[in-house]
DNA sequence: ACGCAATTCAAACGACTGTTTAAATCGCTA
DNA sequence: TAGCGATTTAAACAGTCGTTTGAATTGCGT
């Protein structure tokens, strides 16, 4: 029942719990899934081996949170600002730049929160798609899918010359983008010399300007 | 020297090598490299543990050479194609279209050329780019990069009115949206209920419809 | 301050990992 | 057919893996 705060030895004021969470996130963005132990994790976390199997019960259920903890408050986001979009009424036609703003700014709040760690995140998600997380499928299916499909409707309104089909294939292919670009973000800021912040923001500008493009009729 | 045909005990007609080149693309592209080992490879492969090392010396050479056979076939491709279409002189103003179907396309010929196990490998490209593979990046950094910086160039002059940097950050999302739909081919015609032949078809029309009006003024 | 539940910990489990070794086998050439 | 290099093989190496166990420790309510 405790769950204390801990100040002894230098440590952080975190859980155990969150500890563990926030450790693995940052093992996986760094050096992916096929290196990630939990002997590396619990090193990272300040704790034991077994706190790990205490706390999750096992390794993908571990892996499973670190999923959950964050696309939840990102679908959340996401949401509520197409719903004030929409203001209580899903037929109203919105401007397409304000729902594309609403479907990818989030992932920027999330990537520029230093403290949340949601940068880390947006590397872990890139990575989990790639993997074809059954885990990640079934909380995209179960959870996110209507959540999305909303988001496709509001652009099929805001669109209505455009086909529902291609709608969907459209959408589907900036959120392909959107993944590939949040993944490969901070391999790609190096290269290009430029100041991470700059870059992010450029990135999300660009993104929307291109989303907008592949959209108009 | 050897390296003979074999025959014996209904194996097929390829070498051990190539065996196990085959094997170790069919298992990436199943589970993930997480999951990958050289005791399945070789199982799979009908051969032994150690011939894996004798062949390629480590594990990591080997999956270097799983990314290269068709990443050199993919990007020739692409060159002959572009060059094709400039017919000798890089300066000349190309069809957009073209230009993106000699890049699209070659991907499209390889993931239908059954034989060959091309789809398989899209999908191993698509995990080695999310595990920000260390090999694939070099690759990409000194054998490729001149390929795709001219496919840039001939976009440039089909479309002289977008900035030289709104193009290559398009090109970029364009190149994101392709290898996440590459890489969830398999998992994404099975969810739509379509026979895969036409489902690809019909993705590589999308996206080259997608890319075009990405990329249009 | 005692007792009890929550948490942490060290140790060990068997299974699996990549690699190396040396012997056995193969296929060609002389 | 004898010999030789190329290839295949079985066996063992030292590590690491995820998980479980039972004891030690912690912190809170009584």
């Amino acid at each position: 029942m405790p769950e204390p705060f801990l100040f002894h030895s230098g440590m952080s004021t975190l859980s155990t719990k969150e500890r563990i969470l926030n450790s693995t996130e940052k093992l996986i963005a760094e050096h992916g899934f096929s290196e990630l132990s939990i002997r590396k994790i619990s090193q990272r976390a300040h704790t034991n081996l077994a706190a790990i199997n205490y706390h999750f019960g096992n390794k993908q259920q571990l892996i499973d949170q670190v999923l959950e903890r964050r696309l939840n408050n990102l679908f959340d986001i996401r949401k509520s600002m197409l719903d004030e979009l929409n203001q209580g009424d899903s037929n109203k036609v919105c401007n397409l730049e304000q729902i594309l703003h609403a479907f990818i700014a989030p992932a920027l709040f999330m990537i520029n929160d230093e403290h949340q760690g949601g940068r880390i995140f947006m590397q872990v998600l890139a990575r989990a798609y790639a993997e074809q997380s059954e885990s990640l499928h079934e909380l995209m299916k179960d959870r996110y899918a209507p959540i999305i499909k909303a988001f496709a409707e509001a652009i099929g309104l805001a669109c209505p010359e455009l086909p529902r089909e291609t709608i969907f294939w459209r959408f589907h292919f900036i959120i392909g983008a959107l993944t590939y670009t949040m993944g490969h973000f901070g391999a790609t800021s190096v290269a290009r010399q430029m100041p991470e912040a700059e870059y992010f923001e450029k990135s999300v500008a660009e993104l929307i300007e291109f989303a907008k493009a592949a959209l108009r009729t």
